[in-house]
DNA sequence: TTCTGCGTAGACAGATCTGTCTACATGGGC
DNA sequence: GCCCATGTAGACAGATCTGTCTACGCAGAA
């Protein structure tokens, strides 16, 4: 487990100077309502935590939903990184998506899917988040789709293991370990590829 | 659909008598934790809509906490009834999971899976809430098993199929729509059963 | 020097939230 | 009648929340 890159771990700029105020406000966002939930986290404390004053706060989010958007679109494109790098290190097909995932059940702060979780927190307040997080589940699924064979490239594959996959994430945060729900997913993915796969 | 029994329609008691105080509430409860959420909804609000006073509203529920516990087991009662309804009605067998959900998705107030969007909200500050979860999960894989064909009841595709419904139940929400997350469901069903099914 | 962009210090306002409490009323059982 | 269970009316307290605002400072560019 060495070499895990942490999905969130790239906190810091690319380049070596001190995070802007609005990046600190960003990464403190996307740990705090990633951990604690949107709605449990108070523009206070992230005032506090990402050490910035409550002007500087608002200059650059006039409000919090404005923040909520931006930690969203700022996570999607993080797990999108962390996703394709980890497919790409268990070898880039199918059979590495469950060790991708693993990864990920397995971290301490693994907290379920953020869209999902932002969805069911604040759809009915903020309907941006069913927008982006629609965006998400897409993205996701071309992901799955350029690691499929051949074969596999029609009858919407992709599409079906992009919803097991979601169903996978929600029985890991519900049994607190991907154990269970990993050997389901195998299940169904291997279902899928010999529904594709013609049998002589 | 003259005949869809929708979910929560038995807001009523069973006999003919008017609910008391703790049914308005809990209710209530039901209906606004799941259209607005938990937090969203204040007590005062449901007090208001309960038509009970503070004091009766705490003399049943001694904290707010309770009542999402109580709401929660009282949803999972509700729906599962409903769940094993209609797919008595729809043939009891596993082609009928799609029409059943479709019917859930198609109503106006779909919005989600109630475990699932109370995990999301508040599991950190309620941990009993991934109990209840886990309990709604696992009945749903009993009443999965229990329309499946003999040839089918190894293997855990129960198991796999409840989670390929969490999955749908998902994509149903962030669509807005259940149509594609149920073609989708049935293509996945159908792999797990042909997997099951030894074919000559 | 002036201006702009970006940062600092917090105080403040109003709304909302959960929970505590007093006082009283009604109905049923003993 | 007394007691208990259950209900009513709200006022109140303290905490938390989001957002507005004043005053000031520093650095860089023109």
């Amino acid at each position: 487990m060495g070499d895990r890159l942490v999905y969130y771990a790239p906190m810091q700029p690319a380049e070596n100077r001190s995070p802007s105020a609005r990046e600190r406000i960003l990464f403190t966002a996307h740990e705090l309502f990633y951990r604690d939930g949107i709605r449990a986290t108070g523009v206070d404390r992230l005032i506090a935590q990402a050490h910035v004053t409550k002007t500087t706060f608002y200059r650059h989010f006039p409000s919090k939903n404005d923040l909520v958007i931006a930690f969203l679109n700022y996570r999607h494109e993080l797990w999108r990184g962390w996703f394709i790098s980890r497919l790409q290190h268990h070898g880039n097909d199918v059979e590495a998506i469950c060790p991708a995932l693993s990864e990920w059940f397995d971290s301490d702060d693994f907290r379920g899917c953020a869209f999902i979780n932002s969805l069911s927190e604040l759809a009915g307040t903020l309907p941006e988040i069913i927008e982006i997080s629609r965006h998400h589940k897409d993205d996701m699924v071309n992901i799955i789709a350029d690691i499929l064979p051949p074969s596999a490239q029609s009858g919407k594959v992709a599409h079906a293991m992009a919803l097991a996959v979601d169903g996978t994430i929600i029985r890991a945060q519900i049994d607190q370990s991907g154990k269970e729900a990993l050997v389901l997913l195998r299940k169904i993915l291997s279902a899928l590829l010999s529904e594709e796969t013609p049998t002589i």
